[in-house]
RNA sequence: GGAGAGGUGGCCGAGAGGCCGAAGGCGCUCGCCUGCUAAGCGAGUGUACGGGUAACACUGUACCGAGGGUUCGAAUCCCUCCCUCUCCGCCA
């Protein structure tokens, strides 16, 4: 229905700023991990132009003396014109092959240019550069030595890691009897407050996705080897709700007064962890799938910075309600992600670990998935479309949320007490104890 | 999965090789008119990329589901794919 091929799509950069701002863009990436040669892009730039330039000269005098000819009645008097006209059409035929090559070659350096970071973003390179903002709660001290929840969970008999191996392979879960319930719980919990006091609209989306559609939030061409893939269709599990909400209006021209748009839904998140072998291998952190409510926004562009904070805010109200200790990072430029121009975490305290955990990401995209997906705005019905803003965050990961809750509120005895919050969600339910 | 019918502008809907970026209607925008948020009248009304301008004007190219082909010339003919609808089958 909004049909338009891949090669159509726009560059995630807008080409004419690229060309007339090269020093700046090459500057901004070469702060992360950017390791794009802008030489090319120059080259193959000017020769598309050029191309382009020879291609539409001719296809103007092929038109015009088409038109000639086709209002001449007796064909033999042009002879002559229809001869030449058949190399002119061979000449555009291959101009347009070689532009055609130039153009994928074009696309195909523009797909894979990560999004410019914000000036306001910590410089750095990873994770241990980025900037704590703030910590809300304090970590309850133990007089005994926390447990992890793998622990808990099996010995609850909520977590099942061994079946769900023999079911499927490494890196899934089971939960059963409370602990699945505890996992609804949460998610019915966070759907109810994003959607009756934060004014989002919930979503069920399609689980499977397009080649466009994951092109579209940045997932594709760069990170194919990170998603699960269906080969017949040619599917795509998504890794998260954010590729399907953000590309609910792509190819479409919003009005001003729709704007903003508020997403949430809850979706499961497959995801091959390539590449992290080793990494958090016991447990629910790290999964090739899980839960997860995602929130999502379009905005106006000059609204997408105060919109990043109050989807962060949302965010963090799921962790003040369920009284768990967090603390919020703002990430450097080189640890920010393909899409992001700014982005902040959300980590959450787990006595198990020791340690603060990432459990929610808040990102402002700004044009760049506006731009791949061809998502725009019209200010009033006479002005030109501009794209919108996109802002996406986890509002939270609900596997890493139960993680969280069975390590907080565990007891001495292997018991976990429920947040409050939670309860009426758990039919009342105040304590887990062992099934 | 089998059989058939279709996909045209924001929407409805004509067009069946050149005069078609595309009739007509609806909607929308601007103006007029009418002493009551109705009706009427007139004009305008897609997107992208390029040239041009102080800015308009103006102008070139492309787009009638997508991709390829035939032709001097394709919304119109041919091929492939996608999607929608109807009937049958199957199923939650």
């Amino acid at each position: 229905m909004f049909g338009e091929s891949l090669t159509e799509a726009l560059p995630m950069l807008d080409i004419k700023y690229l060309r007339d701002h090269l020093d700046t863009v090459r500057e901004n990436l070469a702060r992360q991990k950017s390791t794009a040669d802008f030489s090319v892009f120059s080259t193959l730039e000017s020769r598309r132009r050029e191309l382009l330039g020879a291609s539409e000269q001719l296809k103007a005098e092929k038109n015009r003396v088409s038109a000639l000819i086709g209002k001449t009645k007796d064909k033999s008097q042009v002879r002559g014109e229809i001869e030449r006209m058949k190399e002119v059409s061979n000449e555009i035929k291959h101009l347009d092959d070689d532009l055609k090559q130039v153009e994928d070659e074009l696309q195909a350096f523009l797909l894979n240019l990560p999004n410019l970071t914000e000036e306001s973003c910590p410089p750095g390179e990873g994770e241990a550069d980025n900037v704590e903002v703030r910590r809300w709660g304090t970590p309850k001290s133990f007089d005994f030595t926390p447990r992890p929840h793998w622990e808990l969970g099996e010995n609850l008999g909520i977590l099942d890691f061994e079946r769900a191996g023999k079911l499927t392979g490494a890196r899934f879960a089971l939960y059963r009897g409370a602990g699945a319930r505890l996992e609804r719980a949460l998610i019915n919990f966070m759907l109810d407050l994003h959607t009756q006091e934060h004014g989002y609209t919930e979503i069920i989306p399609p689980f499977l996705v397009n080649r466009e559609t994951m092109t579209g939030t940045g997932q594709l061409p760069k990170f194919e080897a990170d998603l699960f893939h269906t080969d017949d269709p040619d599917y795509f599990l998504i890794p998260t709700a954010e590729v399907p909400l953000t590309n609910i209006h792509r190819g479409e021209i919003l009005a001003a007064d729709e704007l903003p748009r508020y997403f949430t839904a809850y979706t499961p998140c497959f995801r091959k962890e390539a590449g992290s072998y080793g990494k958090d291998v016991r447990g629910l952190i790290r999964l090739h799938q899980f839960n997860k409510v995602e929130l999502v926004k379009y905005c106006l562009p000059e609204d997408s910075g105060t919109e990043l904070e109050k989807l962060l805010a949302n965010a963090e109200e799921v962790l003040k309600r369920l009284g768990l200790p967090y603390r919020v990072m703002d990430l450097c430029r080189g640890d920010i992600g393909f899409s992001a121009a700014r982005t902040f975490d959300i980590e959450v305290w787990l006595p198990g670990q020791g340690a603060y955990r990432e459990i929610s990401s808040c990102s402002n995209c700004r044009d760049f998935q506006a731009r791949r997906a061809n998502i725009r705005f019209r200010r009033s019905p006479q002005e030109k479309p501009e794209f919108v803003h996109a802002l996406n965050g986890s509002g939270l990961a609900v596997g890493r949320t139960l993680v969280a809750v069975l390590e907080n509120g565990q007891q001495a005895d292997g018991s976990v007490v429920i947040p409050e919050a939670l309860r009426p969600y758990m039919n009342g339910m105040e304590k887990i104890e062992k099934q």
